[in-house]
RNA sequence: GGAGGAUUAGCUCAGUUGGGAGAGCAUCUGCCUUACAAGCAGAGGGUCACAGGUUCGAGCCCUGUAUCCUCCA
């Protein structure tokens, strides 16, 4: 073994092994409970950023825990064809060969998206390898792939025959980039510089004025939709108006006549209280329209140029057509004034391009019965529990106030619509299989909403609609899902309803929210600010082991986590001690043949308390995992390997192994390799890697560490003694450590250690371990007891039950030493007032627990216990002076 | 406008039935002690954002305020 931890000698080949062993499998075994994850299918021509690496490495986590805890588990995985995306960067490249998508025609365009896919999703496999992910390969299913596809089709037809999915024409968020229509969610709102142009609208009755004027002042963010205007609206109840109420005015411009009416949509605060109503550009009216039964006017084409209802303005682009009005109406005199406002701006999520609220005939699934089965579901047992538990809000919030669900895209990458128009009738047919005649119908060209699909991913992918499939029936409802916090609306919410209409049952028992990676700065990643960091060059650099040890470490549970070289640097320090720590213990293991327990009956007091710390360990890493808190689970482990393992249990084992007791070698090789197997197996979920690697490196009973038996709580082994007499040393060896470097004592140098106790047990501890003292504390003479005499002119310290002095004579500056104890006496008395003033409270005696009492009289005595004993110790020096 | 999160050591962050404030990094001092100098040993460093309240007792519970962030409208 190298002396450094070199992730790239450790790494390589150890993924394909497992592959070829077959490892990821489920274990086959009936009896056992099954415990099945499905993974967040990535978009299949993206590549994985952190933020996946991070998603994946906390499922990894989880199956290979429950794996080695003896459960049948599956890791699901797959991707997404995430349909706009892909289809964007099929066109871009076409684009740069000359060819547009309508010059292929739809079938040899999709051939060109699947060629592609492929190519992305070797990437995506090679990511997920690099990661170490075990993932059974042998179930991985695809959004489009036919069994997916069969299910999209039942759920739509299921959906459409119970009213559920309709059709109709209705302003939605529409991408002119795309040219295809989005769901709400994917519009992102983001504030843009604007303005309020204020508008002069004049009454089509000449003679008529309303306060002293001919017109009205309206205002607008789009005067380039004004040629769809159809009405004026103020409030019915706005008192300035009334008169207004059924008067015309003339469009500006365009010269139409239109009315001012009243509708209690319009807020008589904002602004002059009077709107245009322009409903097909605006979702809020549309709706007046729809009430007040106004014509719908669409002024714009797919690419939100002009169209002819535009006038002149025809075929101009939605912005240079508004610079062109403004200067016409300026010109005109129309122009009131322009007020430059900041306002809320929707964008495509996708494109980026700014949305437009459009008229158009879309699919829409009807929202208000999902959601209501969706939430009253919380209230039963087949809830799905929200880790952290505040999502569940979240969750509630949406899905009380979520608008119908726009499912149809203009696109030809997805599931193409399973509906047909008759050609001779225009009737409908909504069916999973197309109709016996097809040549009298055509298909919707639409496809549908990838999420629509992605929805149905923990069922469809295990064998629905076909309920009786082996892994249907074993394996769903999953047990747990993991994904950011920022996709509870686009998907985990629809693959609830989804699940509780079409299964009945939740998709997942728990649903575990992690946060976002950010920036060292704490900006999110981001293409357009390029801060964006690819995980496979931080594995190149720190291996996968290292980054996956950052990420379940990093952060709680819902918060995010910034990402920082530092941070990795820290991380690699911790394998690397793991590494070398590992390093010593094998290098030590003489005739040790399999990392079992040694007979107790050999145990030391060294051996007794490294197994107590490690049971204790074992219980706190599975408790924490249990409740997915692994951050809690990686300093348990971290302050377990390094300060009671390292720091102390092999420092101590050295003094065995160099020693001449070949039983005590024997059992100290026997403990450091039992300790050693155990603590691989807790590591081995979070750094599979090099744990493995180690393991094989020692004697190990078992092919792979993947499936080895994951470590057990042995009640047997807790033992408050040991670490309370561990303890006890410790605190010895530290006082001689602090005085030492205090007095500019290095180890290298002779002093005396005198220990002075009237504890019985004590001065026996330090007399069975007093080669440990010996060790440690580098004493030309030792002198343990209670009838030990203080030097004059001595270092000292005072410990739990014993005094500890070194006599410094020729060292020691007095000085210095009188204020070290002042300083240590004032830290006493500070301790002692604080605890007498408690337990002077009669409340604090009466009221606090009983345990919580008898604690603070028990440090009341110790304290000043330690406080005597210094003053006594200063009036000596002071004395000496 | 609504909802949620954050505010703890110089930095990054832990801290769940309320009971003496923690870690890593950074800083200072001393050590090449045969696993590890990317290490070992020792040390310093905090009015837990602010103001009230509940309680014998508050980083933690309640109310309000401030600043920052996210989502929704």
């Amino acid at each position: 073994m190298s002396t450094k931890y070199d992730p790239k000698s450790v790494e390589a080949g150890r993924y394909q092994d497992w592959l070829d062993q077959g490892l990821f499998k489920p274990n086959a075994d009936k009896k056992a409970k099954p415990y099945s994850i499905v993974i967040p299918p990535p978009n299949v021509t993206g590549k994985l950023h952190l933020g996946h690496a991070w998603d994946t490495t906390l499922q990894d986590m989880l199956i290979r825990q429950k794996r080695m805890q003896g459960f049948d588990t599956l890791w699901l995985p797959g991707m997404d064809h995430a349909g706009i995306a892909t289809q964007a960067k099929v066109e871009a490249k076409l684009r740069e060969e000359g060819v547009s998508r309508y010059d292929l025609g739809r079938e040899k365009f999709i051939e060109q998206v699947w060629d592609w896919k492929d190519e992305y999703a070797d990437t995506i496999h090679q990511q997920w390898a690099k990661m170490g992910l075990s993932l059974d390969y042998s179930r991985e299913r695809f959004t489009l792939d036919d069994g997916l596809s069969k299910a999209v089709r039942k759920v739509f037809v299921s959906l459409y025959k119970k009213g559920l999915i309709y059709r109709g024409e209705y302003i939605i968020n529409w991408d002119p980039q795309a040219r295809t229509a989005l769901s709400d969610i994917e519009v992102e709102h983001q504030d843009d510089e604007g303005a309020f142009y204020h508008v002069k609208y004049f009454f089509v009755d000449k003679d008529f004025t309303f306060d002293g004027k001919n017109y009205i002042e309206i205002a607008t963010t789009r005067p380039e939709t004004m040629f769809g205007d159809v009405a004026v609206a103020v409030h019915p109840s706005d008192e300035r108006y009334k008169e207004l109420v059924g008067k015309e005015v003339i469009l500006p411009l365009q010269g139409r006549h239109i009315p001012i009416i009243a509708d209690q949509y319009v807020d008589p605060e904002f602004g002059t209280g009077m709107v245009k109503i322009t409903p097909a550009h605006d979702p809020n009216d549309f709706l007046v329209g729809n009430r007040h039964n106004l014509k719908r006017i669409n002024t714009m084409n797919e690419d939100a140029s002009m169209n002819e209802n535009a006038g002149k303005y025809e075929g101009m682009d939605r912005f240079d057509a508004r610079k062109a009005m403004v200067k016409d109406l300026e010109d005109q005199d129309y122009m009131i004034n322009i007020d430059p406002i900041t306002h809320s701006v929707g964008h495509s999520e996708r494109t980026g391009v700014q949305v437009e609220s459009r008229l158009s005939t879309q699919w829409f699934v009807k929202m208000d019965e999902l959601s209501k089965m969706a939430l009253d579901n919380q209230k039963t047992d087949n809830k799905v529990n929200f880790v952290p538990d505040r999502f569940e809000h979240t969750f509630e919030q949406w899905m009380e106030n979520a608008h119908d669900w726009v499912i149809s895209r203009q696109l030809w990458w997805g599931h193409q619509i399973p509906a047909w128009y008759n050609k001779e009738t225009g009737e409908t047919y909504v069916g999973e299989e197309a109709p016996k005649d097809i040549e009298n119908w055509e298909q919707d060209s639409d496809v549908l909403d990838t999420w629509f699909s992605s929805a149905l991913w923990p069922f469809s992918t295990m064998g629905w609609p076909d309920e009786n499939s082996e892994d249907y029936k074993r394996y769903f409802p999953t047990s747990t899902l993991v994904t950011g916090y920022d996709i509870i609306f686009f998907w985990v919410s629809r693959m609830i309803f989804q699940s509780l209409e079409f299964t009945g049952q939740r998709p997942f028992k728990d649903v575990l929210l992690h946060g976002l990676i950010r920036d060292e700065s704490g900006r999110k990643m981001s293409k357009s600010l390029g801060n964006g960091i690819d995980p496979m060059d931080v594995i190149d650099k720190y291996g996968a082991d290292t980054l996956r040890w950052f990420l379940s470490n990093g952060s709680t549970a819902g918060q995010d986590i910034r990402f920082s070289y530092a941070k990795m640097d820290a991380a690699w320090n911790f394998i690397n001690k793991i590494w070398n720590a590992s390093r010593f213990v094998i290098m030590n293991l003489g005739d040790v043949q399999k990392p079992t327990l040694p007979d107790a009956k050999n145990w030391n007091l060294t051996d007794r308390w490294i197994l107590s710390r490690l049971n204790e360990t074992v219980e706190q890493v599975t408790h924490f995992f249990d409740v997915y808190d692994f951050g809690e689970a990686g300093r348990a482990l971290y302050s377990f390997i390094w300060d009671d393992f390292c720091d102390w249990y092999i420092e101590m084992s050295k003094e065995v192994l160099t020693g001449d007791d070949e039983a005590a070698k024997a059992n100290t090789q026997q403990i450091l390799a039992y300790v050693l197997d155990q603590t691989l197996k807790l590591l081995h979920p979070i750094m599979p890697f090099v744990t493995e690697k180690i393991w094989l490196s020692m004697p190990h009973e078992g092919a792979s560490l993947v499936t080895a038996a994951y470590p057990v709580v042995h009640d047997e082994l807790q033992n408050d003694q040991a670490e309370s007499e561990m303890k006890s040393l410790i605190e010895l060896i530290k006082a001689v450590r602090t005085i030492r470097a205090d007095a500019n004592a290095p180890m290298s140098s002779a002093v005396d250690l005198l220990i002075k106790t009237n504890d019985e047990q004590l001065k026996g501890l330090f007399e069975n371990n007093k080669d440990y003292i010996e060790r440690f504390c580098h004493p030309s003479d030792l002198q343990i007891g209670k009838d030990v005499t203080a030097p004059k002119l001595a270092m000292s310290a005072v410990i739990t039950g014993a005094e500890v002095y070194i006599p410094l004579a020729e060292l020691i500056d007095l000085n210095d030493e009188i204020k070290r104890l002042e300083g240590e006496q004032a830290k006493y008395e500070s301790e002692v007032n604080r605890v007498v003033k408690k337990l002077s409270n009669e409340r604090f005696v009466n009221n606090a627990p009983k345990d919580v009492v008898d604690a603070e009289k028990q440090k009341q005595v110790e304290w000043e216990e330690k406080l005597q004993i210094t003053k006594q110790r200063l009036a000596d020096v002071k004395a000496e002076q």
